[in-house]
DNA sequence: CCAAAAGTGTTAAGCATACACCCATGA
DNA sequence: TCATGGGTGTATGCTTAACACTTTTGG
């Protein structure tokens, strides 16, 4: 297996420098009024959609590699991260995908080509402020952009899988944690909070009720202004207190 | 780095069937009436002590690695399995104790051994039924055996924070998941798995509040039949309900 | 008949749900 | 002043916790 530098690729594909057979994929959520979403790569000269993910560098921890990654797609490096699954199971190892990927950009890989082998991924997800982000493609994607939680693109390998089982440990934390402070703003009004939740939870939910819920979860802190230049009565701001570590890992 | 068959090892640690830098490490929990224990390994020679554990084959599924090693310690193949977290930090990564145990059993590893590498290490952990567990110490190691959660030796590398890790995701999933099913026989009375409970929580519950909130569970099945023999008023006999998938990964 | 374990009844506290009502603001 | 979004009060039902009571069994 060829695992020195291909010298057709840049610099940071040196494959030498990475562990072999272990990847990690990220799903990266952010949001905005119109819901949530998940930031995509598309492939050049193909029609295949992933995940955004990496390898891990030999003398490099996990969660590093996971917010080298988060950074090279994103630009931020301030991120909330959450390692949440190990995939690996047989099925999930296809070639096919990344080997069209590289012949219709140029590259002709041996059967044993380094990017063709065998993966575990490390599935982390991430949450981002929607506004913050510049999405930059990589060295093989030429588009790096927002798609609505119910809009996905087919995904390669278990990609999909892989959302799904993101989806799923973000709704079950959702009112344990304080998910909320890395989607919005440093201050928010209960109803953006109110809309932020019904999206990731994707029902709609009683607005008494969950004004009494957060506030009683101790989490928020009311600020004393309010906002203004609403269209109708002024709403209190909140934000997240910010007792707990700014970045939980599980 | 060696990668290929080491003479002296037994043929199951031809290291080159194996993936490179990734083991596996598995926390398994067995009960008895004096509580919750962990299945722990001691190596020959020394006094090192560590979760069982092992490495993924080029062409086998993380999740059936993890079944495999479990069966090569156990005896049992019908286990109860949860991938809970992957390690992988640089710290974790001593050379030390390793070598120490290979040198005081005849070895002379060199500094780029494959069992001195960096590994990243999939937690995952089991439970078994301790009565039907023949444990099994495997080439390095001379016991293994059963210590009580609050007796355990000191563990190398970075085995205690995946115990307590372990322990966290029990907890958490105790009432929500089947947990009692595999820790137990297939019958039992409420009282045994209150005491179950509290071995896992480590703290008392009341005793009429349990019994109702497991029952309203839906979880458990009333036997007609009581038990026999008891020292006074015979309880009935209780099971779990067959409902749910046997093994739930995650 | 008494002690101990097991099952059930009762009450109070806490929380979610639902609805009603009031407040502030711009059109 | 009215429509609308936002905040709070109140009634109902469900869950939990705590305690009392009854049932069953062996000594």
């Amino acid at each position: 297996m060829k695992n020195s530098r291909d010298p057709d690729f840049p610099d940071s594909f040196n494959w030498g420098q990475f562990l072999p057979a272990l990847a990690i994929d990220c799903v990266i959520f952010g949001y905005s009024e119109d819901g949530l979403k998940i930031l995509i790569l598309g492939y050049k000269n193909t029609s295949f959609f992933s995940l955004p993910g990496g390898f891990i560098r030999k003398k490099e921890a996990i969660d590093d590699a996971a917010k080298r990654i988060l950074e090279e797609r994103t630009g931020l490096n301030d991120i909330y991260l959450n390692q949440f699954y190990a995939f690996g199971n047989l099925e999930r190892s296809d070639p096919e995908p990344m080997k069209m990927i590289m012949e219709n950009n140029g590259f002709t890989p041996s059967n044993d080509h380094w990017l063709l082998q065998r993966f575990v991924s490390l599935g982390y997800f991430a949450l981002v402020n929607y506004k913050r982000v510049k999405p930059r493609p990589g060295f093989l994607s030429d588009s790096c952009r927002w798609y609505g939680i119910h809009e996905l693109p087919e995904l390669i390998f278990d990609h999909a899988k892989m959302v799904e089982q993101a989806l799923k440990i973000l709704r079950r934390d959702v009112y344990s944690k304080r998910i909320g402070k890395n989607l919005l703003f440093e201050m928010f009004t209960m109803g953006e909070l109110q809309k932020l939740y019904e999206s990731i939870l994707d029902e709609k939910l009683h607005r008494t009720g969950f004004h009494r819920k957060m506030m009683r979860s101790g989490l928020l802190k009311r600020l004393g202004k309010k906002k203004t230049g609403g269209a109708h009565r002024s709403p209190y701001l909140y934000s997240f207190r910010s007792d707990k570590p700014k970045h939980t890992i599980s």
